[in-house]
DNA sequence: GCAGTTCTGTGCGTTAGCGCACACAACGAA
DNA sequence: TTCGTTGTGTGCGCTAACGCACAGAACTGC
């Protein structure tokens, strides 16, 4: 590995779109509790049914939701990047989930600890809304995966992977193996390769060795299914910030 | 119609989990404004995109969260009985979502006005934090939800359905045409057809003409996937309720 | 340069589920 | 009773995706 992807510029915590939307006193008794880490390539946020201690707020990479069956196979439920955070449950009361949380493109975050963020939270301010409408904005993600994933075609939800990703990601370079991408989608190596191979063939997409960078972000958004768009755009009505620290200087 | 479904035994709020769980200073404050409604059969408790006015806490019957694409098919991603609320995302600060809530088999809820929920919530005791529990179990619903239309059969998915809608009525009958399971599921009604064949020739249902009667739980709960287990332990995990109104008398 | 590993391409046969077309049975109203 | 409606059974060709088995290409370490 000739430069671990991690080593971008690191981030302030308003990198995270939920810590910048913060009012700067909300933010300012926040910051001395956040502390920066890293989340290197294929680690394990958390697992299933165990005990959280953070909340992760991601400046850059990406980390996947994913529900791993009793026979090994898996699925991706939802991901987050620096529009959200990762460990929900700490704040809606459950303290653990059934499924993991694995970073998926190396990056970095911020993390708080399960006692504070519950003391935040439960001052109920701008941290609290802005917690619950991202939580929001997840259930919808969920939801339309569980759709695509009744409806659609492997090539459709590749697309929908690659938008999704894309969206997160400062380039346009996917660092992932076809391998991989299986396994989020919960289908075979062998359906992404052939699914890919079109949309290589297309000239939408170029990969080579676990690079994938997107080419024609429009004919790719043509060939999606309505899932990504109905995501995105729920999203972005639920996530649209006033003048947080990030932003308050017009 | 000879007797309309809904016609059992008016029930008091209470019956009701959530509204039974909370702290008897907060259900009384609560109880002027709940106002008795009926959940017809088919009834589309809020729209895709709708402003929703009230949150519904049913105490008989079955609401579906379905989503419906831009073709007609549909999916369902969630189902609520008496154990739950529809329309969370009028606490989640989203005021609306992409999918719909539609009455799967009839009963009876107790609506409470937008403004009054959000006074409540805002409050941030336990109704706050039975809601968020709430709203947790629902989330590992959908996630699971995704990944069984990822990797089960229609059969499975079948076992499943009539467990989740066992366990919110009353009876073991579920008034429910096979057309209708199939638009829940998403799949074919012939696929249906063949696995409701296929389980009542194994003597673990009974149907006619749009009831279904479970002859035999077990041997049901041997066939689901993990699924079932897994969204039925987390629920019962996460909504062990204390010492409301509704369980004060010992 | 060579050996080992990782990633991708391809070619099978198999299967679950789809779409369509109809037959038929049960029920409800006239 | 009769007729329309609603719900279920069945057959048939078709396709997307699966599971498996390899082959070859690309990169890594020695």
């Amino acid at each position: 590995m000739p430069a671990t992807p991690a080593a971008t510029t690191p981030q302030p915590p308003t990198g995270n779109l939920l810590l910048a939307a913060l009012s700067p006193p909300d933010y300012e008794r926040l910051l001395p509790h956040l502390e920066p880490v890293a989340l290197p390539l294929g680690w394990a946020v958390y697992e299933p049914g165990r005990r959280m201690t953070h909340v992760y707020f991601p400046t850059e990479g990406i980390v996947s939701l994913l529900y791993v069956m009793e026979n090994g196979a898996s699925a991706e439920i939802a991901v987050t990047g620096n529009e959200g955070l990762v460990g929900i449950s700490l704040f809606m009361g459950g303290e653990s989930t059934p499924s993991r949380a694995i970073v998926q493109s190396a990056g970095h975050a911020y993390r708080l600890g399960a006692d504070i963020l519950r003391r935040e939270f439960e001052r109920g301010g701008d941290l609290q809304h802005l917690l619950l409408r991202y939580t929001q904005a997840l259930i919808t993600q969920m939801a339309q995966t569980a759709v695509c994933n009744r409806h659609h075609t492997v090539e459709q939800q590749l697309c929908r992977w690659l938008l999704l990703s894309l969206d997160r990601l400062p380039a346009n370079k996917i660092r992932m193996t076809q391998e991989l991408i299986a396994n989020m989608l919960g289908v075979r190596r062998e359906g992404v390769t052939e699914a890919a191979g079109r949309l290589q063939e297309a000239g939408l997409i170029h990969y080579h060795r676990g690079e994938i960078t997107v080419l024609d972000r429009p004919k790719l958004e043509q060939r999606v299914c309505e899932c990504y768009a109905v995501v995105k755009r729920e999203s972005d009505r639920l996530l649209q910030y006033g003048n947080g620290p990030g932003n308050a200087h017009p």
